[in-house]
DNA sequence: GTTGGCACCCTGGGATGGCGAGTGCAAGCC
DNA sequence: GGCTTGCACTCGCCATCCCAGGGTGCCAAC
């Protein structure tokens, strides 16, 4: 529902322009040769889905073409594609006609369809599953966007401000919305514990973690601690809570309660407490959101859906789960319409990634089911290499 | 273009159920009873504008109460509302002809307007100026909402966890994009200073005031840093800076760099250079959105706009800036319209309050010009009221 | 298997016309 | 003089109609 934000791009760099038009971004004019081969590529497997046919081959060549031709005309036109433009684009050297029997065959195999009879195709779910399947090869990021990802990323300070960018930059590239998920700290190792006491009766308990990640909590101190209960406190985390991985720290705090002098129990349960609600699983999920504007710019959803998806991006929590759970290995997943279970998110495609192997964080855009995939998994991809290599630089 | 969020609303009370439609919260059904005289509330003066007339009382009773029925017929059934319909609702004791003429008087005064010819009226900006002029009393929010209110603001933890939820109260009952600007930490005083040595070669310096803000900023440290130089530092800081101001803080600093011994120079100066971006005037303004998804709901605006609107709000330094600009005094501020500057919000009306005479945070909700003032108005003086109430309750 | 031809279907974009809501004006009423 | 009633008029809205265009499926021929 609500969204707290410090202004993540500082630099004058990262944040573009405010005039209208962002001209000369986005992605979606990526020259055809600048599409070269690059490292395969598995999506989210077909299997999986009971709608989808166990065979992987009932597709001959030409119908596959048509299918491309289909998917990619309509991503670009906005309209549906009918026999005589598919001839045109996908440099068949058959007629109409004959285009127009393959279109058929492939309607019946649920590939694309008629929003009403005797009008063009329009792809459906499956079709498009199909077509990114068939993607077998990434697509490069052209040079100029690459290096202007290179740049923007390269130049941040810290991981959140990194993270910031890279959601910018996302949506800057794809015209979409992009959604950053910042890696668990559960192993990252507390640098810093501290308790600052603030008003009277009330601390603030600090935990920083090597990535620069800083949780903070306030606590009610019990009645009667002293300055100098604190300071003890203070160095009994300080020794037997430091350095620890953060998934760990909750539980070293809580055993710190059992061995502690009597009179330091009840604040250091005030402190476990803290730990316990600061690291939980969906507190500790930061997540950057950018380019919401787009889907109000797209026609593709009408105004009462528009509005729930707004909503759903608003729910910080489950947007981070969403994402996580699409990304569950280390190559790029494609949720296309139906394939989401969220309901509001049937007429979108989310196209995400993991980032970080060790810490798993994850990445992705949101958009309507007609995007421009292969532009969308290049610019992902690039972003997603260019993320981890800022990242190892900052943690050296 | 990029937010950062830390998923505000941890309660599960302070985040309403998912379900779709937010009953039983909205404002607009206040009771007429709920509308009491309170406190005299004055508004931005009409004396500023150039095209409000001079003359305070050029309108008669009668078409002063013709307007308020266009008013708020109109903001209640979103359609031009006819003379007719100002005789049924307006309660007058006159026929519709009569009612005519007074409209026509009003139309050629600039207060309404026909969208077309033989249509009804519809209250220009200057209408809905003249009718927020005319409130000469301010309208309670109703007791359960008060509650609500008081409810969700009363148990939160910290700052930060008040203003997020201060957000979340204002969207729901207005069913409007709400907007919280933090309190300046200008006057705050700095409660700890501390530098985090991260990877090699890096720290991160901690700024925690005691309103339980934390502001990080990452170091690039000199070559040839050693712990002990850190240690130095670290204590230098403390003694001189602790405990300041953080208005004074980045000067403070400063100064140390000079006075301090030459091989600490460098790393001192780093560190005043994190002071002076981490503190700059617009990083300091954290924003807190919420609602935003009401602006989709609405058809006041048509898609281009509405994209433009919610590329305004994800700019949180110029939102920043906006709301703050807007509260001058410390009474609720009207911004109707086209008394707007920024060109986006010419169909927007921003309705905003400072609170904390002190340290001058901001609040407001932004929605169509065609909302409900009555109790937009009535709900912003209640939660600015409960927010005062609550961060007194923290510093004490 | 492919192709050209052809009948057919349906949407989308003007015209057209009636309906209703709302207006302004003029003449009459108090 | 102010209010009202009556009336002619003006439009937007909607439903209907029509036409053009793009697309299809099928069939007969290659």
């Amino acid at each position: 529902m609500t969204v707290a934000d410090r202004r993540p791009t500082r630099g004058a760099s990262a944040s573009p322009p405010p005039g209208r038009p962002r001209d000369g971004l986005d992605v979606t004019d990526v020259p055809d040769d600048a599409v070269r081969m690059r490292v395969p590529l598995r999506m989210d497997a077909t299997a999986e889905r009971p709608d989808a046919p166990a065979s992987d081959e009932e597709l001959d060549d030409r119908k596959r073409q048509v299918l491309r031709a289909v998917v990619s005309e309509h991503v670009a036109r906005r309209e549906p594609v009918g026999s005589k433009r598919v001839v045109e684009v996908a440099g068949l050297n058959v007629s109409a006609a004959t285009v127009r029997n393959e279109m058929a065959a492939l309607e019946s195999l649920g590939y694309i369809m008629q929003p009403h009879t005797s009008a063009g195709r329009v792809p459906t779910d499956k079709g498009y599953r199909r077509f990114v399947d068939d993607l077998r090869a990434d697509a490069a990021l052209d040079g100029p966007r690459r290096e202007l990802v290179h740049e923007l990323l390269g130049s941040a300070t810290d991981e959140e401000d990194l993270l910031a960018r890279t959601s910018s930059v996302l949506s800057q590239l794809t015209r979409l919305v992009s959604l950053v998920i910042a890696p668990t700290v559960e192993t990252a190792r507390l640098k810093l514990v501290e308790l600052v006491e603030l008003a009277a009766g009330s601390a603030l308990l600090l935990l920083v973690a090597d990535t620069g990640r800083v949780e903070k909590r306030a606590i009610e101190l019990p009645a009667g601690t002293t300055e100098t209960d604190l300071d003890r406190v203070r160095s009994v985390l300080s020794e037997h809570v430091r350095g620890r991985r953060l998934g760990e720290v909750n539980a070293a705090v809580r055993s710190l309660v059992d061995e502690a002098p009597s009179d330091l129990r009840e604040l250091l349960r005030a402190v476990a407490d803290a730990t316990h609600s600061g690291l939980a699983d969906d507190t500790i999920h930061q997540v950057f959101v950018g380019g919401q504007a787009s889907l109000a710019g797209d026609d593709a959803f009408e105004r009462e859906h528009l509005s729930r998806l707004l909503e759903l991006i608003e729910e910080r929590a489950t947007l981070a789960r969403l994402v996580a759970d699409a990304t569950a290995d280390d190559h790029p997943t494609v949720r296309i319409g139906q394939e989401n279970e969220v309901e509001d998110l049937q007429a979108a495609s989310l196209v995400a990634q993991r980032y970080q192997l060790v810490t798993a964080g994850s990445l992705g855009v949101l958009g309507p089911t007609r995007m421009d995939y292969v532009s969308v998994l290049a610019t992902v991809q690039a972003v997603v290499d260019q993320l981890q290599e800022s990242l190892t630089d900052l943690s050296s």
